[in-house]
RNA sequence: GGAGAGUUGACCGAGCGGCCGAAGGUGACAGUCUUGAAAACUGUUGAGGCGUAACCCGUCUCCAUGGGUUCGAAUCCCAUACUCUCCGCCA
């Protein structure tokens, strides 16, 4: 949620702002006047329940026919305050389901447009040559059969379409990136942290998953409950309705977790391999610190996946993500994406993004400073994923379709240099 | 799954339908004392709206959550969530 503040003496830069986001600046308006009739019906409610009780106290002191009298004027005045009471209620539900549909407000500098609108920072790492190499590129599947690392077909029998088991070499591999992941988050000073990845509603709405990209999201109707799509939900809810003590610096946790994605609206997208699939495993940054440490830290972050990248010998560009493409949370959004071979084109592996004040004001997360409470500020970012196992086997794979183990990775994989095709 | 107990401020803990935003204690902060510290003593110390852009001040809301009863609810009633104990079942 935005400052409402800033929202009644500042409309014109929150229109800006939807307009930057491909959102319909109008609601700023609907927001103002629905924030207005709240006031209003507020000050009305107030007044007639000071009233109220103000009456209440003579009632108390009040005998016999004065009491009774007391009592008939009072009883009429209830009715009113109550009906004053639910049309303020229903007012301000209205303003904070309003002012909550508002999208942070983009950093300055952030690129306008929409998802193509990116602008990239730069290039890290060069592309093999696979043609000069003499080797005609596989893709991470073909690669990861050949390894009896993926098997596609029994995760389609067991689960559906977009489900995998990860077999052998394969989980080996996943476990070694995860581990490497969380190692470089606890140099970086994150602390390790297993989450649960199913939440309660209020959770996921804080953190601002319910607006437009509700549908990606699963669901536990029996249970009210919600799956998560990234760690990052249970990081945010961890010190929901907290006042958290900043003054040592900003608290970096890193959370390790299975994640899930309904992957509504993404048919025939990515449809082979493990690129994009319903079920898989994260190890996600996320830190609270002061609003005016938060580009730092975020800056900070994004050092941290490049420096992940870089010993898993990736090549990767990084780029600063369109305001229409940012979450409604993120005030600006890094991506790193790497190098995908077979199909010559740059694939998502990391995302960091800078919530500034957003989510935590939704889930009452404050500091206590000098002249009162202040939101804190909230960054996530991945430091790795499933997804980097097909980065891994696609940049890394040689001419007889065995796969180049770097060396960070080795010691979780009991020294192995290289993957060996399973004849 | 069954039975029971509970949920009050940073923490512990009291609370009669009205004088309760809430006794008392701990902690924290400030002061006195002290060369300094500790101890002792004194005082201060919840959050969020609104009136105001901000202070002071005023006012409303908040005693797990949501309803209800009542002129009036932390207190009575109902539902839900969570915690704990016991029994059963089980990875």
């Amino acid at each position: 949620m935005i400052d409402l503040k800033l929202l009644r003496a500042t409309p014109d830069i929150v229109r800006e702002s939807q307009r930057s986001r491909g959102d319909d600046p109008a609601v700023v308006d609907e927001v103002l006047a629905a924030d207005a009739a709240n006031r209003a019906a507020l000050q009305e409610f107030e007044t007639a329940r000071a009233e109220q009780k103000l009456l209440g106290k003579d009632v108390a002191r009040a005998q016999g026919e004065e009491k009774q009298a007391l009592l008939a004027r009072t009883k009429e005045l209830a009715a009113r305050v109550k009906e004053l009471q639910a049309t303020a209620d229903a007012a301000s539900a209205r303003a904070v389901e309003l002012a909550r549909s508002l999208g942070n407000i983009p950093e300055a500098g952030v690129p306008a447009g929409g998802a193509d609108d990116f602008v990239v920072l730069r290039h890290e790492g060069a592309a093999r040559d696979f043609a000069a190499e003499g080797i005609t590129v596989k893709d991470h599947l073909e690669l990861g059969e050949g390894l009896q690392a993926i098997d596609m077909e029994r995760g389609a029998k067991v689960s559906g379409a977009r489900f995998y088991f990860l077999t052998g070499i394969g989980a080996r591999l996943e476990l070694a990136v995860l581990n490497a992941a969380m190692q470089v988050a606890i140099e970086a000073g994150f602390s390790p942290m297993i989450t649960p990845t199913l939440v309660r509603p209020e959770v996921m709405a804080g953190t601002g998953f319910l607006g437009k990209h509700a549908d990606e999201i699963y669901r536990l109707e029996r249970d009210d409950l919600y799956l998560v799509g990234t760690s990052e939900v249970a990081l945010a809810g961890y010190h929901s309705d907290e006042f958290v003590d900043l003054s040592a610096g900003p608290r970096r946790y890193a959370g390790w977790s299975a994640c899930y994605r309904r992957e509504a609206g993404s048919a025939g997208r990515d449809t082979r391999g493990i690129i994009r699939v319903h079920q898989f495993h994260k190890v996600e940054m996320f830190s609270y610190c002061r609003p005016e440490d938060a580009a730092a830290e975020h800056a900070r972050f994004l050092a941290t996946e490049e420096r992940m990248l870089q010993a898993l010998e990736l090549p990767y560009r990084v780029i600063d993500t369109a305001a229409g493409d940012l979450g409604s949370s993120a005030a600006r959004k890094f991506d790193c994406e790497a190098w995908l071979p077979s199909q010559e084109r740059w694939m998502e592996v990391t995302s960091t993004s800078n919530c500034t004040t957003y989510q935590a004001r939704r889930l009452a997360i404050r500091e206590r400073r000098e002249g009162g409470s202040e939101p804190v500020a909230t960054i996530n970012g991945t430091i790795g994923t499933t997804r980097w196992l097909v980065a891994l086997l696609e940049n890394h794979q040689q001419a007889d379709g065995s796969v180049h183990v770097p060396e960070v990775l080795r010691p979780y994989l009991g020294g192995l240099e290289v993957l060996e095709p399973v004849r």
